[in-house]
DNA sequence: GCGACAG
DNA sequence: ATCTTGTCGC
């Protein structure tokens, strides 16, 4: 990973600038045997932030192997900045898995961020797994509401250029905003959260990832 | 200058 | 993310 980790918006910015080329926006990943969701938590009193690694079975979406871990909390929450804050423990996270998964599922924005580098892509580029970004909220980016129904999305675009999709996953509910990480397309990043959320509005992989991350204390 | 703003 | 119970609605 860099060192030394930025310690200013500055220097962040500089290392978004400089990693940003090395995004892959095409599909490049093997058939899924493995997959993984990644999610963080903070513990202010301690200051230290939890990730929590959750491995499922493609086919079952059974879980099979899960990492929960602390590390110092190394830089504050600025919009556009995240991965900043969460990439450290969770590429650790990622790295005790005995087996890298063959995707990663993010939460947070992947390109669908101000200068096309959201966490999806940091933690992608950094552990060089495919990634998808899913989002339950939106960063930047403007789009139509897509239809009520499970399965309507729309575009999302931002400076001009298509950035993401906003997702209903489920009937009625608000749309998850999806965008490419790494060595994953957007249409099939689409496909992929939609296969994973049969049920729910978040995919199963992120709910069990955000239920391991809530196991600290 | 005034809002918006992933987790 | 976090502070926090019950409550409304499918």
């Amino acid at each position: 990973m860099i060192e030394p980790w930025p310690t200013t918006e500055a220097e962040a910015r500089v290392v978004q600038e400089d990693l940003r080329g090395r995004v892959i926006t095409h599909d490049d990943f093997p058939p899924l045997r493995r997959i993984a969701a990644v999610d963080a938590h903070y513990s202010d009193s301690d200051g230290m932030t939890w990730a929590a690694v959750a491995e499922l079975d493609p086919g079952t979406l059974e879980l099979t192997r899960s990492v929960l871990l602390a590390r110092p909390t190394v830089f504050p929450y600025v919009p556009g900045y995240l991965s900043f804050r969460e990439v450290p423990a969770m590429a650790a996270a990622v790295g005790l898995l005995p087996e890298p998964p063959d995707l990663l599922i993010v939460d947070g924005q992947g390109m669908a961020h101000p200068r096309r580098f959201g966490l999806a892509c940091h933690l992608g580029v950094v552990t060089g797994l495919p990634a998808i970004g899913v989002a339950k909220s939106r960063l930047v980016g403007r789009y139509e509401e897509p239809g009520r129904r499970r399965g309507s999305s729309s575009p999302m675009f931002h400076r001009r250029e298509l950035v993401g999709v906003a997702l209903r996953t489920r009937d009625g509910t608000n749309p998850l905003f999806v965008s490419v990480g790494h060595r994953v397309s957007l249409p099939t990043a689409v496909d992929l959260v939609l296969r994973f959320a049969p049920k729910w509005r978040l995919p199963e992989p992120i709910r069990l990832a955000d239920a391991i991350s809530r196991m600290h204390r």
